[in-house]
DNA sequence: ATAGCATTGTGAAACAACTCACGACTTTTA
DNA sequence: TAAAAGTCGTGAGTTGTTTCACAATGCTAT
């Protein structure tokens, strides 16, 4: 399979979801205008997006829900489960092992780690939390990490996930946290999220009219 | 002041963030290849984006940490407070308000709105928390909302939001809501992520080499 | 002073993503 | 069966962003 553009590759999960709740409610076609609306992207995007994976439509009709969704499931790896270490389990980390819960997700948090000793050896949603001295013992093979920590620990617990060989770091931590180049991290700064927003809201002007 | 690219405009906060840590340390000069280091942002992007707003380094020097600074301090409206309304207060909203005190910030969260009766009525590091039906009493002048809620509530109370004359919305449900098009909308879908974090790690190999 | 070094600022090229617009084909309607 | 309507898939153009690479310039050391 040649490869899908990045752009393309972070709406699929949103497509995804989408095709769910449609194959729920007994949908059995959809158009690229319909999903527009639905998932706000462009229709023609949401099209040239599915013809990456070759010709999924028909010309007239729309998209078959049950087809395309059955060739995302093996496309997004949807059927292999994804094991995932939570480290930090303060409110944000406490939020993911709820959301945890969610639906139609290849990942899952399996185990969670913190210093707290009201919090070790207790579960939140069926997960466990171990204390943190105990990484390296817990973590056996789990290759993707949630970083929910103070960003003052990032550095120390990101040398420690990679030394024992993580793969992929999701980190909420304000740090920028170093690897070496084969670890991939994703940094979502809640932070600068915000202050990015309320600058678009001063320095961007949208337009005036209706939705 | 000439548009600038919104990449850009999303990098700035980062860049504004570790130049005041400099300050702090006493350092009085840096360079883009430090910076660079840092924020791990490629050091030519660096240059490029500072250039939008001028020559603000020195050729042979790098840059001047005070002078920089100072200039983002005013770029950034750094010194103008943008109230910030949350809306939810489970878990992911507790982590905002507790964040609310992070330094270098031209945003507060102003208040707090649930439906918990445990809640209501208290705050959350001095943040008042009310009752959701009291929406339109409280929120006043806020513009700005934080969407902490069920992805079931989302739509109803964007609309009052809306309703209300809210201007940007930072949300946090996998909901895609539907605003006029005056209204800004961010999504940050953290279930989105984590499968696009996945994703990558499978499809997208990186160099296998060292840091 | 002067030589050598470091670093910026930027033109131009490369890359990535989005959007338009339309031909081709299918479905629906009558 | 024929006409009309709907929708995909995509070539080509557009826009936005990153990166290269180097001339220009100021800094540092002696």
């Amino acid at each position: 399979m040649a490869k899908i553009p990045q752009a393309t590759a972070k709406r699929l999960p949103l497509y995804y979801r989408f095709l769910n709740n449609l194959q729920h409610q007994g949908k059995s076609r959809v158009s690229s205008k319909e999903l527009s609306e639905a998932v706000k992207v462009d229709s023609a995007t949401i099209r040239r997006d599915f013809s990456y994976f070759g010709a999924l439509g028909k010309k007239g009709y729309g998209y078959n829900v049950d087809y395309l969704l059955g060739f995302f499931r093996k496309t997004l790896d949807q059927d292999e489960l994804t094991e995932v270490a939570l480290i930090g389990v303060g409110n944000l980390g406490t939020a993911f092992l709820h959301y945890n819960f969610l639906k139609n997700n290849n990942t899952k948090i399996v185990m969670a780690f913190d210093t707290d000793p009201e919090k070790i050896g207790t579960d939140i949603g069926g997960t466990p939390i171990y204390h943190i001295d105990d990484l390296e013992e817990k973590l056996n093979d789990v290759r993707v990490a949630i970083l929910t920590v103070p960003a003052t620990e990032a550095d120390a617990i990101t040398e420690r996930l990679v030394e024992h060989g993580i793969e992929g770091i999701l980190n909420f931590t304000p740090a920028r946290i170093t690897v070496p180049r084969h670890v991939r991290v994703h940094h979502i700064d809640l932070s600068i999220e915000l202050q990015a927003l309320v600058y678009f809201l001063k320095h961007y002007p949208l337009e005036k009219t209706e939705s």
